[in-house]
DNA sequence: GTTGAATGTTCTCTATTTGTTCTCTATCAT
DNA sequence: ATGATAGAGAACAAATAGAGAACATTCAAC
């Protein structure tokens, strides 16, 4: 049961958890909750650790962690409700089993990163101008995939990769209007394949 | 858990791999992170090879790997930087200001939720088969939005809405196989627009 | 090979920030 | 009044960020 101050802290202790990475400082969660005083957001912490909302690492900067079973974090995991299915002229349908789109197996793990997307190169494969693009790094891919390839060490381009019998690389965009490009192996390194895409409409 | 410095310092590790192909120096990547000494980057590295993102080669000059299978246990961060934007034979860019991805304001809000989308109705707005689209839950729409309407109370469609000037509705598919259907204002019922799009390709 | 500059590594040291613990006020509802 | 809740702020200890010196090792040019 928490006072209104603490549950404040809370929120903004988790808000900023999700946004930053890590904890905040107490200055931070001071100014954050529109407070001054260090002290009194200490005091606030020790509630929420005997709730068992968080667990204070002692004397560490940055030292609150988020306790994972805690029922309000559930928040924290960016799940999205209710997942349907659309088809087109089809009422819309429950799926069973998955009722929940977990964002953290989409992207959240050290070794990916994102990457905008300019240009149209990959239109045909659904990838559109000013779209993100999720890239798992890793120095080899299998063909058919969707690659970041460095190109002499300076040009990067999105393509799909195919190696050729030959031996050579053949790197082709995902528009008809323009020509896959071939290379030797040893001008092309890859940098990681796309795992995940995104587009936001507003 | 990582400090704020050693976040700073993998991200920039990680993007000047992108980049370029190698390894910064520990003296490139003190600039990087706006820093003079190369002892402190080298204390914060070793911070990174103890959870698990990277490997140092020691002694070795540029010897730092991205480790490509980061145990996510050891850094719990659960970000994922925007590392820059690629476009077709240019170098990755950096963004600066935006550097990261906040999923939270792409779908974590209560009036939205996620649909998976069965069939090629839209392909030529980029969004395929398997898709996910992120709506907005509104009972109205403008011109020119993507929507989810239901047609008769039933039939769930994924269009692009267009009001025409004598109260009919046009719900027009985006793809050129298929013919705009025309329906009276009073049969369909906006259900919501999208507002995101994702795809997984694993 | 030899050499020298650049680079990685290990330290010590300092200043600042941060966490922690106090005490002291103020407000408000019962 | 009497707790409970809010807040300010001082004082101290600990952690962190950073500088920089000193030495070891690479690596490329000669």
């Amino acid at each position: 049961m928490l006072t209104p101050s603490e549950q404040r802290t809370f929120k903004f202790v988790q808000q900023y958890f999700l946004k930053n990475g890590y904890a905040p400082t107490l200055q931070e969660i001071a100014k954050g909750i529109g407070i001054k005083s260090r002290g009194v957001v200490h005091r606030y912490l020790r509630a929420l650790e005997s709730s068992n909302l968080i667990t204070i690492l002692s004397n560490r900067r940055r030292g609150i962690c988020l306790n994972p079973d805690a029922d309000e974090n559930a928040s924290m995991a960016p799940i999205n409700p209710l997942l349907g299915r659309i088809a087109a002229g089809q009422p819309i349908e429950a799926i069973e089993g998955r009722d929940e789109l977990n964002l953290a197996d989409f992207l959240m793990s050290s070794d990916r990163f994102a990457l905008q997307v300019t240009g149209n190169s990959m239109i045909d494969a659904g990838i559109l101008d000013g779209d993100t693009v999720v890239i798992r790094q890793q120095q080899t891919a299998t063909n058919g995939d969707l690659v970041v390839a460095l190109i002499d060490g300076i040009e990067a381009t999105l393509k799909r990769l195919k190696k050729l019998p030959d031996g050579m690389i053949l790197l082709m965009p995902e528009n008809k209007l323009m020509e896959p490009k071939v290379y030797p192996a040893q001008r092309v390194q890859i940098q990681g394949v796309v795992v995940g895409q995104l587009r936001s409409y507003q």
